[in-house]
RNA sequence: GGGCGUGUAGCACAGCUGGAUAAUGCACCGGCCUCCUAAGCCGGAGAUCGCGGGUUCGAAUCCUGCCACGCCCGCCA
């Protein structure tokens, strides 16, 4: 394979140097099978990345030629290792068990890395993309409940920036209806004095929250959230609330400003826990817009043209979606009775808007919200519009049930940060025992942060997920400080090297390395570089950050076996290939700590 | 009742476009700091892959029936 080869190779999806390899292998398996008398074999498809690592990089099943040769699955194995021609790329070449298992030759994988790096000569991709997450309500606190929606959301976007796309990350800010309204009817009706009376028996707010406007207004809206329940006043509230809800559906201005001006301080303040586990948007978008700015009406009315629209006893609109294949309840409404939009209304105005803005759209649900995407999808597509692709994934929990803000039963996500920089500088402090404390303080930070964003981005997002203390606050093997460990291992030598010998650069040579220099932890560590790329884009194209978390861990855990096993400063002398294999896996561990929303710090 | 999802060692979790001894972490047992940060490394033990059928040379993976758990089935958001 020349360059030119290469890079029209690597213009399509899949490319890592594991590809390049099966790429040259496969060829040359054919010829030998074709010299054994075997053709026409979909080779490309049985050629499969070796499950463990010492049977090898690559491997084929030979139980499907067994028949056709009349021969044993191992002989034939035997045999076609000794008939596959020698390459450089290949470094041995087995017959084990019926499988025939391929060995990359490690000094290629070197040259490979040290020419394209572990992108490859992988083009960007520069996609745009749109990725909208979170859009949690602004009644409250954010809380733990919600923080997958969000640590989700927030690692796609950092993964597919990471790839080279070009992302927005956008807020949908849920500005009206009976949520907004409920805390806006609070704060104009009740005083301080009445809503601590309605909630005696609930913990009080945490001190260290006193001032932070999510903390101090969401006590108005459970207040308010309780008197609904009672039998004396709940008529009259929700009588005065079910007005404003009308209201602001039907763009009613100065109803809507007085919600703003009830949920903003609060929405800062949730933004303010988001950017302290490093969440932040290009875009907030109020979902009232599309009311105000007349869109919704168009769309109810285009939508009333429609063939398979229906009008119910009073008027209401809805479409049925079982003349599209939909089950169960085929009716989806989309106007009341009386006129006025419904949420799901308002989400197929906003999606239409959202297309315009010329870009792919991913969209971060809960599971809750399966049922709702899917109809807004059918209905965008009856339209003539493309559904939205949708990630979704399951509630956090706590051990006793679901969390829920109006009943208070809710672990606050800065709560949990603080426990866990309070837990993390605990071990510091242990560790390290010279450190100041404002240098714990700093690293405390950054683990607790980062470890709380691992715990939750690790695990696959349709699983259930029981949030627990101990899990969230665990510092060892498998979570986000033994990734950032590792690191900070690369970091400390490359500090030593330039303290004690001199400039990184001066010291990288270009040398590949003898013999001896490949050990079994270097050939580790090269293996995981090399499919690095490749683990990026699966979870980029696949939506599964899970996938890439847990490659983060395997390189990290390469990298000690690496540092165990190579050493790269002894007695004042730099070995200069080894410090250029360290250097390329700190870059990557690096980058790819940015990609989940590690904080990638130099000392712990 | 219908739709979707989940069920893998004591716990948590990966694998699910079918392939070798089911990966990883915690907990458990044993070893490693005169040597670049031991938040680490090495070794050991631990699994009828929910249960029953089927397809296949080969099933955790595909099909089917059943069981358990979760979410949804509002002219709420």
């Amino acid at each position: 394979m020349d360059l030119a080869d290469l890079q029209q190779y690597c213009a399509t999806p899949g490319c890592d140097f594991m590809q390049m390899l099966k790429r040259i292998v496969q060829p040359l398996i054919v010829e030998a099978l074709s010299n054994m008398g075997v053709e026409q074999m979909p080779i490309e498809k049985m050629l499969q990345a070796s499950r463990e690592l010492d049977q090898g990089d690559l491997a084929l099943p030979c139980f499907p030629f067994a028949k056709r040769l009349g021969m044993a699955p191992a002989e034939i194995a035997e045999q076609l290792a000794q008939h596959v021609a020698d390459h450089p790329a290949i470094g041995e070449v087995s017959g084990v068990n019926g499988y025939l298992n391929i060995r990359a030759n490690p000094t290629w994988i070197v040259e490979q890395l040290m020419e394209f790096g572990t992108q490859g000569s992988h083009p960007s991709p520069n996609r745009s993309v749109l990725i909208e997450h979170t859009s949690a309500n602004p009644n409250g606190p954010f809380h733990v409940g919600r923080a997958r929606n969000a640590i989700l959301g927030d690692t796609l976007v950092r993964l597919h920036r990471l790839f080279g796309n070009n992302v927005t990350a956008e807020y949908y800010v849920d500005d009206m209806g009976k949520q907004v309204a409920v805390l806006a009817w609070a704060l104009e009706h009740l005083s301080a004095e009445d809503v601590e009376a309605q909630l005696v028996g609930r913990e009080s707010v945490n001190p260290t929250w006193k001032g932070k406007a999510d903390h101090e207004r969401v006590r108005w809206y459970q207040a308010a959230q309780a008197l609904r329940q009672e039998d004396t006043a709940a008529e009259e509230i929700e009588k005065k609330i079910g007005l404003m809800v009308h209201a602001s559906e039907n763009g009613d201005e100065a109803v809507l400003a007085s919600f703003q001006a009830a949920y903003q301080p609060v929405l800062e303040g949730m933004l303010s826990t988001l950017g302290r586990l490093g969440i932040n948007f290009d875009r907030f978008t109020k979902e009232s817009i599309f009311v105000t700015n007349g869109d919704v009406e168009r769309l109810m009315e285009r939508l009333g043209t429609l063939e398979i629209n229906g009008t119910a006893d009073n008027g209401a609109q809805f479409l049925d979606l079982g003349a599209r294949g939909l089950k169960g309840k085929t009716e989806f409404f989309y106007r009341r009775g009386d006129g006025s939009s419904l949420y799901a209304t308002r989400d197929i105005a906003y999606h239409m808007w959202k297309w315009t803005q010329g870009g792919d759209l991913i969209n971060v649900l809960g599971e809750d919200h399966k049922l709702q995407a899917k109809q807004v999808g059918m209905t965008l597509e009856e339209l003539g519009e493309k559904r939205p692709e949708v990630v979704f994934y399951s509630f956090i929990k706590l051990p006793e049930g679901k969390m829920s803000t109006r009943r208070g039963n809710v672990v606050f996500m800065d709560d949990l940060l603080e426990e866990a920089k309070e837990q993390a500088a605990v071990v510091v402090r242990e560790l390290r025992p010279h450190y100041d404390e404002e240098k714990i303080s700093a690293i405390a930070e950054a683990v607790g942060t980062s470890a709380v964003r691992f715990n939750i981005i690790k695990v696959s997002p349709e699983k259930g997920f029981t949030f627990r203390w101990e899990d969230a606050l665990t510092f060892e093997a498998g979570s986000a400080p033994f990734i950032m460990y590792s690191h900070t291992r690369a970091c400390s030598i490359r500090k030593r090297v330039q303290n004690e010998v001199g400039p990184i650069e001066d010291i990288l040579n270009g040398d590949i390395g003898t013999k001896e220099h490949f050990s079994d932890g270097l050939i580790t560590l090269l293996r995981v570089l090399a499919v690095h790329q490749d683990r990026v884009e699966k979870a980029v194209n696949d939506h599964r950050p899970h996938l890439f978390a847990e490659h983060m861990l395997h390189l990290a855990n390469a990298y000690n076996a690496f540092y165990r096993d190579c050493h790269i400063l002894t007695d004042g002398q730099v070995d200069g290939f080894y410090l250029w294999v360290s250097e390329l896996a700190r870059g990557i561990m690096k980058d790819g700590m940015e990609g989940l929303g590690l904080v990638a710090i130099e000392e712990m």
